[in-house]
DNA sequence: ATTAAAATCCGGGAAAACCAGTAGTTGAAA
DNA sequence: TTTCAACTACTGGTTTTCCCGGATTTTAAT
């Protein structure tokens, strides 16, 4: 019977992406496709008015972060279950999900069995990984486990700035400030990188997508 | 009748996109399917005995990349064509991909439409792409237009080290060389990367997937 | 065998960064 | 009002990088 089924959505920027996974779900015959959305804001909208019981939810969205999004969706519909689907495989982006009320977290080299296998047990309540993200979970490096440093706006704009080649005097000429001044906002950058020198903080920054 | 239609592959490490792309496609009637494939060899081996007339080609493959497996496959089957059709948006891969005989390129958030038309016309022998492909060709930045820097085997070498934060006499005693060999491909390094220090260096290589 | 590229090393100097602290002011948070 | 964080600036020194050339040797390509 049709109310028995579960309500699943899929919020996704790619048409190719929905299609698949709509025909992947179509033959698991306990999964009734209650939606597909290409913006962050359409899903929002068709959930303020309508059941959703889980959500594939991508990360890269055109309109909204798919981070952010997932907190929205815990707010206006706290039972709905969020899977994350993405390829960042970054555990700093899964961990920060789940920080942010994900069920669940696949990437999309997903198997057709472990999807439907992962959709039941997100909602049955488990935290769920696909295989990948599972591994990805069981060796984290060195980088990922300290976490991503909190910089204030200065340090940040500071950053910038010696990511653009610009040397300490330039900086401050800049900003109207004094070159020692700036060198001590190099001094605390390379602090919470932990760092020795600027190539190892630019390294850093811009892995970490900090530039 | 079926030899008049246009057999196309797949070549995606996604399952969700193979199957979002079949679907795309069967509704195209003058399409058939040759095969779908998550691996590049494995679509290498269907191509030695099969006539395929175009593939479309994920450049991320779990065996091998798949600009090199587009120049493969033109050697093996010329008269095949290639679409690129990635999530990578860098001029520079859409450049390359060119290069090695792709007869196009698109974005995976191409639309059905897009994707039938750019196919009919890659089939016509017309380099064709997406529209967010013809965007990005249409503006292309200071850094893309410059190309990717040739470096020598020492020379990347020593960039790993930079990057990792090594002075010049730690890379030279690491190397067992003068440090002022090593300051010498510091000074080329940045000659070929245009920059003026090591934070712009490290910087561009990063971003550039050198690191 | 010849040529070209890569790799090596150097002089001399100036500029820039790094180090390890210390301290005052301003604005935001409690 | 008080406390704390962010931002500012400084001392005195050492280390490292960048600059602008130049040159020889080794290896790879022709």
């Amino acid at each position: 019977m049709l109310e028995h089924k579960v309500k699943l959505a899929i919020v996704d920027d790619h048409l190719i992406v929905l299609e698949g996974l709509q025909k992947l779900l179509t033959s698991a015959g306990d999964i009734e496709i209650a939606g597909s959305f290409t913006t962050g804001n359409a899903f929002i909208e068709f959930l303020k008015s309508n059941t959703v019981h889980i959500v594939l939810l991508d990360i890269t969205l055109p309109d909204v972060n798919g981070m952010d999004l997932c907190r929205e969706i815990k707010k206006i519909a706290p039972d709905t279950h969020v899977l994350g689907l993405s390829n960042h495989s970054e555990r700093s982006m899964i961990v920060q999900m789940l920080h942010n009320g994900a069920t669940g977290y696949l990437l999309k080299n997903v198997s057709a069995e472990e999807l439907t296998q992962c959709i039941h047990e997100a909602l049955n309540g488990q935290v769920t990984f696909s295989k990948a993200v599972r591994e990805i979970m069981a060796r984290p490096s060195m980088s990922e486990l300290k976490g991503v440093p909190q910089l204030t706006k200065r340090e940040k704009e500071i950053l910038q700035f010696i990511a653009d080649g610009k040397t300490t005097s330039a900086i401050a000429a800049e900003l109207f400030l004094s070159p020692l001044t700036v060198e001590t906002h190099r001094k605390n950058l390379m602090q919470k990188f932990e760092v020795k020198n600027v190539a190892a903080l630019i390294k850093e920054a811009v892995q970490r997508h900090m530039i």
